[in-house]
DNA sequence: CCTCAAGTGGACACGATGTCCGCTTGAGGT
DNA sequence: ACCTCAAGCGGACATCGTGTCCACTTGAGG
């Protein structure tokens, strides 16, 4: 059955409101009943459809991962298929480079404990990653490792000590450069 | 002018049942009044020692941690000074991975928010490995690259995943070795 | 033994979480 | 157009953890 009419408003109501709040006062400072009250709904509405903030921010990044996620299976090289492996996965850190400018705190919003590593998404960046690391003794391992510098708690406090995006994507495409 | 003899008392018996805690249920689980019952002292002495779990899971690692960095500043070869960069890299990565097996769960007790990168600690390795790094175009942010594989959340979900300490070693490694 | 500052501990106020249940409303059937 | 009823709604409530505050206790030097 379809979902009724209000309930795909409020839903709307929901999401854009928390993304305003997201960004203007970064994910660890806003409350479920801030967003539920300027999305104008109840609390008991809010927990309906998301238990926790980490499912909004989830969802609030949810198009723009699938965006990437289609450049890097049908995209033009060397983000998609075509290109060495190496250059695949420089193309693959600036991206998330720049999607971690753009949205770091909506990931880091989806940080609740450690749930980053269950997400949908970040199976399938390893799973990308993994494919481009396919000449190495332990490609599943190495996967995980070559991730860990995208984690978005290292991204703020790196932009926060002055390190430009430019600089970190250099030094990424260093380390892709010697796979 | 000298601790007091009962306020030492005291810290001792709260640093004993910190660590209790927090390896029987995880940093995250156990709250500050937890603590101070275990103890057997009241909240308010509690706070006035340490304003949040952080700063007792910091107390207790640093123990740990000052043993490793009197090795590697003063230890023998590999981990100390001597070796070429790569192998003392390699060696760092190790002795690392060994203080996440027998104290991760402490290692996250620290990270209430983002503050890891904040701690003492996270300069002595960032120092250490831009050192190390030195022949790279940018050091200061490769430091942080190379360090970011060792974050705790990402050592549990491995280990939870099923990889091994050493499997986990030996990819770290492999990175070091690309150095 | 006396003094007093350091130390103690529990009561308190606050804020966030998540649940529960009576009310409202949209949509299909007649 | 109306009726019905389940899906959806929303705010009150109970619970829990945090951090502060202050009256009381205790240890150590004079």
């Amino acid at each position: 059955m379809p979902e009724r009419a209000d309930a795909a408003r409020n839903r709307a109501k929901i999401l854009a409101a928390a993304d305003e709040l997201f960004t203007a006062h970064g994910a660890a400072d806003v409350t479920m009943e801030d967003i539920a009250r300027a999305a104008g709904v109840g609390r008991g509405t809010l927990y309906r459809r998301y238990p926790d903030r980490a499912a909004i921010a989830v969802a609030l990044l949810d198009e723009h991962e699938r965006r990437l996620q289609e450049s890097l299976l049908r995209g033009d090289p060397p983000l998609g298929p075509g290109a060495p492996p190496a250059e695949r996965l420089a193309a693959f850190y600036a991206a998330m480079v720049d999607l971690l400018e753009r949205h770091a705190h909506l990931v880091l919003g989806t940080e609740v404990g450690h749930s980053r590593f269950t997400t949908g998404a970040y199976g399938f960046w390893r799973t990308h990653v993994r494919i481009l690391a396919s000449g190495t003794p332990d490609p599943d391992v190495l996967a995980d490792v070559l991730l860990a510098p995208l984690a978005p708690e290292l991204y703020l406090h790196q932009r926060a000590r002055g390190v430009t995006p430019e600089r970190i994507t250099a030094s990424l495409r260093e380390l892709a450069g010697l796979l």
